[in-house]
DNA sequence: GTGCACCTTCCCATGATGTCAAGGTCAAGC
DNA sequence: GCTTGACCTTGACATCATGGGAAGGTGCAC
């Protein structure tokens, strides 16, 4: 199997396979005669655990530490609950920065006249900090 | 006044502001004989908007265009306005990829003993993609 | 005149991915 | 055998915003 196929069949660009190998997060692949990257049913399970895990939002970094895990036939399901509750932490982070960034510029977009005019809440708290930062309607 | 003064003064850092005024985000500093960047109050507030602007996720080209109104005299509230609920979008639909991702994680976590032995729903899904998609215990 | 804090420019790194370019390979058709 | 087109190879560069560091100049206080 080329490294067409794998990818299709995988869900991961062949350009993201080959960076893969290159920073050792999958094995080298094995070569034909001419220099072609050949994969087999193994590999292409690891590629798809990878972009998996990916789109569940895991950094290199975790999946590597999850791989690992996967094929270790005594790990303990503690480790991988942990990467996972790190990681859920993470998001949820991320998510409440988000939410407070989405709130203030509710309130402030929802105090804007969206006319001609130029005054405008939105500009008057970036050029000052100071301009209605507090909830005054809820 | 040094950039190193600007830096602290606005909490943009000096390294970025030699950056932003790099790509002409922001004009380029006056300079004493011998090189050094000086800022003035003016300066001072742009660099303030920045920081602030960025404080609420705005992208640097979203930026441009909200100091571009915001210098202009003769703006309209409805530009701003448009920007600042694009932005809005943008924040909300990466709101909801992550909450997806959470739900998914917890729902594998809270499946998963957490102990020494091997057996872990999260692996499994990110292994087979078929481990327990759905929901059983809502 | 020395030392230290600050400034300058320039280069490299992050993380995950995309794009592009120049060249080699394979398989099919003629 | 030769061409063609799809595929593969490596490598470099771009994104986005930011950080780090090196190598060298400047300002000021002692």
């Amino acid at each position: 199997m080329n490294i067409g196929e794998a990818a299709s069949a995988s869900g991961v660009t062949a350009k993201m396979i080959r960076h893969y190998e290159s920073i050792g997060l999958i094995a080298e692949a094995g070569r034909t005669g001419s220099g072609y990257r050949t994969y087999g049913p193994k590999d292409l399970a690891t590629l798809s655990f990878i972009r998996r895990a990916r789109d569940l939002g895991f950094s290199i970094a975790q999946i590597r530490d999850l791989l690992a895990l996967w094929q270790d036939r005594d790990r303990a399901s503690a480790d991988v609950k942990r990467i996972a509750a790190g990681h859920i932490e993470e998001l949820t982070a991320k998510m409440r920065q988000l939410q407070e960034m989405v709130m203030t510029l509710q309130h402030l977009s929802a105090h804007c006249q969206g006319n001609d005019r130029p005054d405008c809440p939105i500009l008057e708290r970036l050029a000052s900090g100071t301009g209605d930062g507090g909830a005054c309607c809820d």
